[in-house]
DNA sequence: CGCCGTTCCGTGACGCGGACAACAAATTCT
DNA sequence: AGAATTTGTTGTCCGCGTCACGGAACGGCG
């Protein structure tokens, strides 16, 4: 896993600085590999192995990491002493993370290293009121902490929204398909639970692609792009290896690119967005969906056999508009999610030959178009990251905002 | 100034690094200050005392800075003994910064805290062969190197291309205007001096960007876009702070947006693309201008006084590009360079109409349009900052690597 | 004009984190 | 089974940043 830290402009390393750093990455590094010998760390992170050893121990004391067989994982290769093995704790912190869809909402508790403990799932009416939303994944919350040991730490709560969210204090300014405008979600959820930890919330494509980039099929690359096709269209951005927010949080809008100026008309507005040709009404419309299954558009595009004309002309729509953003952000990899999966699935030489054809050669060249390797987890993992965040750059510090005991407290 | 630096992923901090770092962050405040006391340093930098003195003599006995006298500059506030400055040593590091234009090459020698100290320029034949316009720029160069003092050390080249640059190894992989293809042009100028220096090469408006970043009208704001309108379209983007390169280095190329399908057809090979519509032909051709005077397109604008119906359309369409760009990008500010600026000038009204039409609520409510604060010397500022980089992130590696008396040995 | 408060510089003592060396332990290769 | 190799552990040292103290320069005030 490789997750770019950044620091802020012109502060100076401070020795304390450096060793919460050095501790954070450390933890990046089991939550990423699941679990790693300590040898393994010394390479990677370039300290001395008694370094790595008083680290490792503070994460030990901390309750978040365990001693492992060294046996354990990879045969092992070469002489030698084997290496004690790193991994997470049982009963160590955990996130919840929250999926809002369009149709249902996902909620799952997650622990270090990515791995879902519980999960627990509902329908959400796409003409909800906020506040009852809010009420359904607060219930959905309690269900998926039932039981959990009393020792184990809640860090903090992520939530995938689709929509546009503000990053500087995560209100939802715009979720079309919900209706919602400037809704604090965070607070609903958390008032409608009674608790208060760190809630943070982004955009669903915006966590695709942090999690395919942590720990789906674009591991080790440092700029892709998560697609996404739900009702409305939109993109996250991965470059250098960090999320490109942009300066409100909104950056990825790529839904709403000029595509054809004759089209058809826009929800937002203008004339033919790129939505109005491979958004999910437009495709609903190319097969004769009735307009009841669009939220189910995947599902009905995985039961198509042969592809239809129309279909295939979608195909080319959406190769065209992968085109333009290919070329304005140089990915490594674009990841299709959402129904596009199912799309590309049925149509997928018409979309590459219609990206090869407009994309310019030096940016075609090194990009690949690949389907998530979570399947439709991905932003519900994306979720989970966010989440974890804070335990990365200071585990110590996150350590102190999380809460412990939180099943008897949501159960009484 | 504000330039965040980035990491390298999983690398834990050795405390030689944190040094290093400290050290390149104190220069980078110099320079971006031109001179700064060192007790606004230990403000900024949140480090002690006496660690930044012990930094800031480091970097006088490295010949990179030297005292100043307090009462310089600011006239002071508040009582109090009044703290040294620091500031750039005469005689320190300089770099030589190269803007390659279509029709003319400038070059100037530039030192720390962004002073031009020479300066020469030459018209350059757009059919010109890359060897040609190396040995040119060559020239260029020893001219602008022509009694340096022999202590001040080269600490690199860089140079502005107007085309696509591969960060990996700068390779030019094409620039349409110059017409050519895949041209190592850093090794042809390195051997028409006979010398051995890094050389950066970088697009010309991805370093409007980061020079506008730095020292110019963007200072303090961490996502920008900065759009050139030379002969060709592009834009360079500063995102959190940090350039945007992509994965080969080719983000930002904005120029072939699909804009209008049906429009003219664009020698990349698509129709209606961006570039077809406020490129310079298209302008040129607008205003009826002769096709010889394309390059100076700035010029020829500027001496506009009441814009035609053609030009004011050509300012609507450049707004409704700039909408995708807002869009895709969610910048707080675009500025825009070459001859953008004088349309900008005269048509500024429509082209804000024009955004304010098509761009979604949330993103244009925090963009501002602006022009670049250093004017046509963008790119040759920024040139400059890409050549200084490596004396930011360690300086005493830099300075390693760096010649001295190249003066003379340039003239002998 | 002289005193005082303020702010800053310089120096030395201290604490802490990381590197290094030496030794013990565990496993593979021969 | 012994040698070789690699790792974990412990103790020591060194470098770096912080803290505390004294001295210095300046404005304000009487």
């Amino acid at each position: 896993m490789v997750v770019t830290t950044r620091r802020r402009p012109g502060l100076g390393t401070n020795q304390e600085l450096a060793r919460r750093h050095n501790l954070g990455t450390v933890l990046r590094h089991v939550h990423g590999a699941g679990q790693i010998s300590r040898a393994e760390l010394t390479g990677r992170m370039g300290l001395n192995r008694s370094t790595i050893a008083a680290l490792v121990n503070e994460l030990e004391a901390l309750g978040i990491t365990e001693r492992a067989l060294p046996a354990e994982g990879i045969p092992r290769q070469g002489a030698g002493r084997p290496s004690a093995g790193v991994r997470i704790a049982e009963d160590g912190p955990f996130v919840i993370a929250v999926d809002l869809g369009v149709d249902r909402a996902v909620v799952a508790r997650i622990g270090l290293g990515g791995r879902v403990l519980q999960r627990s799932q509902a329908p959400v009416r796409s003409d909800g009121e906020a506040w009852q939303v809010g009420a359904a994944v607060a219930g959905l919350i309690r269900c998926v902490v039932e039981g959990v040991p009393d020792a184990a730490q809640l860090v903090g709560i992520g939530i995938s929204v689709p929509g546009l969210v503000r990053n500087s204090d995560g209100l939802i300014r715009l979720a079309p398909n919900l209706e919602w405008h400037d809704v604090s979600f965070g607070g609903i959820v958390l008032a409608a639970l009674g608790l208060d930890v760190p809630v943070s919330i982004a955009n669903d494509a915006d966590l695709g692609a942090l999690a395919e980039h942590v720990r789906g099929v674009a591991v080790g690359v440092d700029d892709l792009i998560y697609v996404s096709g739900n009702v409305g269209v939109g993109a996250g951005v991965i470059a250098g290896g960090v999320r490109l927010e942009g300066a409100g949080g909104y950056a990825g809008e790529v839904g709403h690119l000029r595509f054809n100026p004759a089209g058809r008309e826009c929800h937002c507005g203008n004339r033919g967005c790129w939505e109005t040709e491979v958004g999910a009404h437009a495709i609903a419309e190319a097969i004769h969906c009735p307009s009841d299954k669009v939220a189910q558009l995947d599902e009905v595009l995985a039961g198509f056999g042969e592809p239809s004309p129309a279909v295939r002309a979608t195909g080319t729509a959406l190769g065209h508009g992968l085109a333009d953003i290919v070329n304005v952000f140089n990915p490594r990899q674009v990841v299709l999610g959402g129904y596009f999966r199912s799309l590309y699935a049925l149509v997928g030489p018409e979309v590459e030959a219609a990206l090869a054809d407009r994309a310019l050669p030096a940016p075609l060249e090194s990009v690949t178009l690949t389907l998530p390797g979570l399947g439709s987890d991905s932003s519900l993992l994306g979720a989970a990251e966010i989440a974890l965040e804070p335990l990365f750059v200071d585990p110590v510090a996150a350590l102190g905002t999380a809460l412990v005991g939180v099943g008897t407290r949501l159960a009484g």
